[in-house]
DNA sequence: TGTTATGATACTTTGCAGGTATCACGATAT
DNA sequence: ATATCGTGATACCTGCAAAGTATCATAACA
């Protein structure tokens, strides 16, 4: 049995006349004969009785139309479903981001996003650049948002550029830098560098490079296990440090912020999928994401 | 799209493996494959991504599978319904009896029925003789249960006989003849007759060939319109009547009821459908009835 | 480096869906 | 009565596409 059968029985069901029927269906009359009479052979059960004028359905054949409906009903339903899933308005999407670099930009997509596609079933967690890279590699999250660059090393990932956050330095309150408003970095030569964590070992390596071009090699002490770690040791005046802008609205931690005069921040955020994920709701995804970084007016 | 493609796509997605899909589904290889490349393109959408080792879903292929099941499913159930329907498990029944003729072995067969058969509608109801006889000619009912025969008049009418139930002769109380036991029809000769009703006309017929054969003309007075009403007029002394047994069961009217010595009774019950009438459930309920008439030791 | 698995491709065969012509039969009109 | 129309069924032919055979490209593996 074929859905072909199924149609031509609605039909012939509906019309109660196999000739309308037949042109209903844009075939001619004998091969829908011959279809519905296969049709109830291979069941064994006759489905109409042939009257004088025209057909009738059979007990039999009342309950299967009812049922026939149901099944065209289903696999048209299926067909949408795809093509849903196929635009990514279906699915599964697993992203992550990094908490040190928070974006009011990604939380606003994804709350956007959340809207458009409500049969999408988006988790997102928080984790380190480095994990994040580890969980891409392995397809365990669909989507990163990293801190910093990977491009040359992780050839497997596809990474995109999203913006250079500003660095700021952190003092500790009373700190006699502070009556600076602007701080070039050679003045940082001989004061004590509150270290960041190990886990972020690219962005440490980069501000070692910067210290270097500006003539002086950075004494790092206290090194500490997160951002907030980093922050509570500058308050507590064991040294300063350089953090990303977003810290000044994610910790509320007595330290004074100023500007320090780069020629480019070292930070770079990126967002980095798995060159073999072609999931559409990824595509999406990235779509909406794009359209918020880069709004249409702003292009080019 | 057809339900071969379905299968076809549920077989693979579920061993992960063209080969093996194709042996499972008695097909060779290639065709397997083709029938895949076809369904994807007829929606437009990947179903597997093609790696190294094997097939892997992709994520609108995943949802397709989902409803593909439930599409195979749900033709497997069509089939088994209609199946049942062929078997009489399943549909309407719709029955009609003459009250006059009230019959235990009917409302039996009525019990079992619904009991054996839960999933057919079944629904009877109480009507004349001869208004069932209009019914089952238009089709408005499977199966009459009425007290006369018609098989000459009604050519499109299946009758099957069921049995030929006493009459009983009825006097009004203190009536001279209640002193018999035993009444002989020409007693009767000149006996007032309270008529059955207008509608029972070929019963009334019958009566009066018996009692023309016994060498009288009954004289026909006060035509009642239903059983009751007979009665009633027989208590009130204004004649005598000859009425099914069943009367006895069914009415509670102070009269009294004497044995008619008759060579034959004109009452003959038969059941009867519509010749075109293939109803599988009125042919299972006529088998349940024939059991309970005839019962299997009883034949022959 | 051969062997064995994978799925895809090229080509042939064949089964069957679909087409045309026609029949049998009944209803209806003439 | 007879012709006409409409019903579905049947016989037969055609063409397409599903299924088969043989083979390839590629990757995993011994």
């Amino acid at each position: 049995m074929e859905l072909r059968h199924l149609r031509y029985f609605v039909a012939v069901a509906e019309t109660l006349n196999v000739r309308r029927a037949a042109e209903r269906l844009h075939v001619s009359q004998p091969p829908l004969s011959r279809q519905l009479r296969d049709l109830e052979e291979e069941m064994g059960a006759r489905l109409f009785v042939r009257t004088k004028q025209g057909m009738q359905l059979t007990e039999a054949g009342r309950f299967f139309l009812k049922e026939t409906r149901e099944i065209l009903a289903k696999t048209q339903r299926a067909l949408d479903t795809v093509q849903s899933a196929k635009r990514g308005e279906i699915g599964r999407l697993t992203l992550a981001y990094d908490g040190s670099f928070s974006d009011p930009r990604l939380t606003r997509v994804i709350r956007q996003f959340r809207q458009r596609f409500p049969a999408v079933d988006l988790t997102f967690s928080e984790m380190p650049t480095h994990q994040q890279i580890r969980e891409l590699l392995d397809q365990h999250i669909d989507l990163g948002y990293l801190g910093l660059r990977f491009t040359e090393l992780e050839k497997e990932l596809q990474f995109e550029f999203v913006s250079n956050p500003a660095v700021w330095l952190v003092l500790p309150p009373g700190h006699r830098l502070a009556r600076q408003r602007k701080i070039r970095l050679p003045s940082l030569a001989n004061e004590p560098f509150v270290a960041p964590p190990r886990t972020a070992f690219r962005y440490r390596e980069l501000l070692l490079q910067y210290c270097r071009a500006a003539g002086f090699e950075p004494r790092m002490v206290h090194e500490s296990n997160n951002g907030q770690c980093m922050l509570e040791m500058v308050s507590a005046g064991m040294g300063v440090a350089v953090v990303p802008e977003s810290f000044r609205r994610l910790f509320a931690i007595e330290v004074e912020y100023r500007p320090l005069a780069l020629t480019k921040s070292p930070l770079e955020i990126h967002i980095a999928w798995h060159r073999e994920n072609h999931s559409p709701v990824l595509r999406s995804f990235l779509e909406m994401f794009r359209e918020q970084v880069h709004p249409a007016g702003e292009r080019g």
